[in-house]
DNA sequence: AGCTAGTTGTTAGGACGCTAACTAAATGAG
DNA sequence: CTCATTTAGTTAGCGTCCTAACAACTAGCT
């Protein structure tokens, strides 16, 4: 994907446009990627993957055995040809099982099989330090401030998205 | 790429887990791609190109006409087989050259064609007014101070990354 | 009941990123 | 000079995401 559009370039010392927060978010992001793959990888599934497992397994605690692909869609925020073909690699090895809803024979019901629950927990087990290691360069507050900044910026987004079809 | 975890989910008013910062990254990502990618998708070209047409367009500014793959895969943040595959598509839509350096054999030297420039001057006009747009859900001081916690934490993303070939 | 309209998921095809493995050329050590 | 090593770029193959188009099914209106 990478929107990106260049390094650092000193920038000559000039006008810090605007830009720059802009830009940083995606080398930032791009940087949380490469540290969080590797940490999947060790268990054999990718960032994405995770995503799937880690929904149906909230799911589960909740007492929703399967979810359907349109509801995993909306959950990870990505669009259902996606989801087909996540849950047919997820599907191939064995970590979740998708079978046809009786009540709506056009559904298909996701729900992770012994094997995927024990996956989800073992990577739950190191998850949090993890992702704590990963945050350690903020301190507490920070983390806050970025939290509540990035919310914001969001909320502004989504108005974006919602607002224009396509104005200038 | 998605390191989707889950969306919301209010979360029952409990502890607010140092994940959250985490996962507003990601979800704000992805947003900003999908604001983005209509803006170039009306020039014929995908946010990644404007990245690559951008850098030659700069290079251009200061006297450099053109770039090694070497170079663009550096400025770019991604590996060289990406870069290929970028330029390959650039060339078919004649906005960038391909030629093989006389002085090394095995480089290749890439640089805008006219309607290459042509269409980074056109996407410039409105590119600036576009970013704007993208982030007056912010002010200009918490555009800093955004900026400012993301560069914190990139550093940190980067000692990561340099020190642990792979420690848990 | 019957027909239209909307939903659910899939397939097809494209772009982008990655790693691994390869070719061709440059470099450098003996 | 020659042979081993390094560097530049490509190819092959996988995983993720997208849009467009489609089949199958549901639902709602008459």
């Amino acid at each position: 994907m990478s929107l990106t559009d260049s390094p650092a370039r000193p920038n000559g010392g000039a006008r810090p446009t605007t830009e720059n927060a802009f830009r940083e978010l995606i080398r930032t992001f791009g940087l949380v990627e490469r540290v969080m793959h590797p940490h999947f990888a060790r268990f054999g599934i990718t960032p994405s993957q995770w995503g799937v497992l880690r929904n149906l397994h909230r799911a589960e605690q909740e007492g929703i055995p399967s979810l359907r692909l349109t509801e995993l869609s909306e959950r990870l925020l990505i669009r259902p040809p996606s989801v087909t073909g996540l849950v047919d690699r997820l599907e191939r090895a064995r970590l979740v099982t998708r079978d046809g809803s009786p009540t709506d024979l056009r559904a298909k019901q996701v729900g992770l099989t012994k094997a995927g629950r024990r996956l989800v927990e073992r990577v739950l087990a190191v998850h949090e330090g993890h992702v704590n290691t990963v945050l350690t360069g903020l301190n507490p507050e920070e983390q806050r401030e970025l939290h509540r900044l990035l919310v914001l910026w969001r909320k502004h987004l989504e108005g974006l998205l919602d607002g224009t079809a396509d104005a200038v």
